[in-house]
DNA sequence: TTGAAAGCGCTAACAA
DNA sequence: TTGTTAGCGCTTTCAA
């Protein structure tokens, strides 16, 4: 038999009202009313009905998703993720409303961002915090916040759904040492920009690297000419007699591509980050022999899930940060990650 | 606003039983009536709200899982997604009944799980199908039952939720291939019982050797005198000699810390399956390079979820098996599998 | 401090 | 074939 609040005020000869002042806290009940009433609910092994409650309380939660637009594919599974989320909580009256961006609107002109979360029938945000020019506007906001896939450390956000860089980084340089013929000389390929995490996974790498009693032989970072990839440009020069090359932007598909055109600058273990249709590719020409995925789908998916969870289910567990999976994708796994 | 089919009644000056019916696909409604409805219904973006819908269908939905008792670690997993849809599921009414049995209870005397499938309070049925021996009862009876981890595909069960294993014996090749030392020689270790699982996982990881010109040079068995792991045994004599080894049974954490006792044993490339305690600490130790695991958290909360999709949402898509991802362990990414 | 009653959105008798 | 009505379990006025 299912245990319900009316069947409570029944046994106790009470109003139903009485019964659920008691269980949600509620003022305006004697002590010993509260005692009796909790003490029944114990005893008949009350559950309450969330379903019920929420239906009731006609709750409606308006969440922003605030992100990127590139690197599309990457984007795109966060949409996966976000999609998810919508549809297990529309019966919950949740709305998403997705935001996606140019790079710009977090770096040079955060007014749309600035509006977002000015706009009061927004009731909580999820941001991907790419830039650090924006700390300060989501410090300034009284709503409530969650960043994810990048974090603000100090904008007063309520907690961060993403992964640690600085592991991912570490990660490849155990796979680069396990993948690469012994002694062999590796070197890493940098993203114009040297942002937070680039910097988190340079230095995961390096250490990493030390665990394994090799050193970084080549840092490289790409410049403005060296993008799209043509022969002859600069950090092929630099990256020369490599064997093993850890690529640490989102440029993995495009490095395989280029090597498979002109084998000459092939290394032996080429790892980085992330999966598209290219790396797909590249990992099954053995060009690519492992990337690292950090879950974007879950990303998207517990962004949102969280922040109903805290906001509306009022669950204080939610209130964690939560770090997201890096996962290993070679060829023979890889059609799961796509 | 929200749209209910209170909202689209009135518009359309008709009761709300008939949007309700037409709505919901039931009979006694004019064609025309139909035809009305659905396009108010299509024009003010009518979303139903499953959760009222519940409410007063009052559903109730009984599922049992059955599964085995060891290797523990492993079902625990698998009981940790259980738990995590339950949670999900229970505003939704319903109850998980979990039946952890004896290995026996699937081979030789399966009356207990006859009893399971025979009891009519329960409304679903979700079955780790271990062991030939009861496909005949799933197939006898009439209740919605689904398989995971292990399918039986004669059974005519409803779907089935686990990983591929073999892709799972193919993926092992693959690492062990790229993690032991150029033509090293490599070897397998396999359970007592050849069963299902055993045989695919075992002719994956042949053809992938061969993707990676490599050959299997030995493939050993372990007996009843084998464990637990002593030195001098039969199976160390046959390994002897290996660079690489791939664990097929659930003994990888027990081989690794044979070996790390015992280092004349040793191999390269240790590379298994799943992961506990044990084998997290000889990730550590480096004694094994990589172990491969299936994804036993979403294999019972899926089994659980999708029945419920299935039978009571009714959507049609939950009836597509589910084949788990395959991931990739190793030291600098353990912690976020245990 | 307590209780009565209306209603959230949908469903299921029962009537018409 | 269509409509009326009483709930599902809980919350929220409003009154006592």
């Amino acid at each position: 038999m299912k245990v319900t609040a009316k069947e409570i005020s029944k046994q106790l000869g009470v109003s139903i009202a009485t019964v659920d002042r008691v269980l949600n806290n509620r003022a305006n009940v004697s002590e010993k009313m509260r005692k009796r009433v909790l003490e029944k609910a114990e005893e008949m092994g009350y559950v309450p009905n969330r379903m019920a409650s929420i239906l009731s309380r006609k709750v409606t939660f308006h969440v922003a998703v605030v992100y990127k637009e590139y690197p599309a594919y990457f984007w795109e599974q966060i949409e996966t993720g976000i999609a998810q989320a919508e549809l297990e909580l529309r019966d919950y009256g949740v709305t998403v409303h997705r935001f996606r961006l140019p790079v710009e609107a977090f770096t040079e002109s955060p007014e749309r961002i600035q509006e977002i979360l000015a706009d009061d029938t927004i009731d909580a945000v999820a941001i991907a915090a790419l830039g650090d020019a924006i700390s300060p506007y989501l410090k300034a906001s009284k709503k409530p916040i969650c960043t994810f896939n990048v974090d603000a450390q100090n904008s007063g956000r309520l907690f961060y759904v993403g992964c640690d860089y600085y592991s991912s980084g570490r990660l490849a340089a155990e796979l680069v040492a396990k993948l690469v013929p012994a002694q062999g000389k590796v070197g890493v390929l940098l993203g114009g920009n040297h942002d937070y995490q680039a910097r988190e996974k340079l230095q995961g790498f390096r250490e990493g690297l030390e665990e394994f009693r090799l050193e970084l032989c080549k840092a490289v970072r790409l410049g403005e000419s060296d993008l799209p990839f043509q022969p002859g440009q600069q950090w092929q020069k630099e990256m020369a007699g490599l064997d093993g090359l850890y690529v640490a932007t989102a440029e993995l598909g495009n490095v395989a591509e280029f090597f498979s055109k002109y084998p000459k600058h092939q290394v032996a273990a080429l790892v980085g980050h992330d999966m598209n249709d290219l790396i797909y590719k590249h990992l099954h020409t053995q060009m690519i022999a492992a990337t690292i995925t950090q879950d974007p789908v879950s990303q998207g998916y517990l962004a949102i899930k969280k922040l109903f969870s805290l906001m509306v289910l009022e669950d204080e567990d939610a209130k964690q940060s939560t770090i997201t999976k890096l996962e290993i994708v070679m060829k023979n796994n890889a059609s799961y990650y796509t």
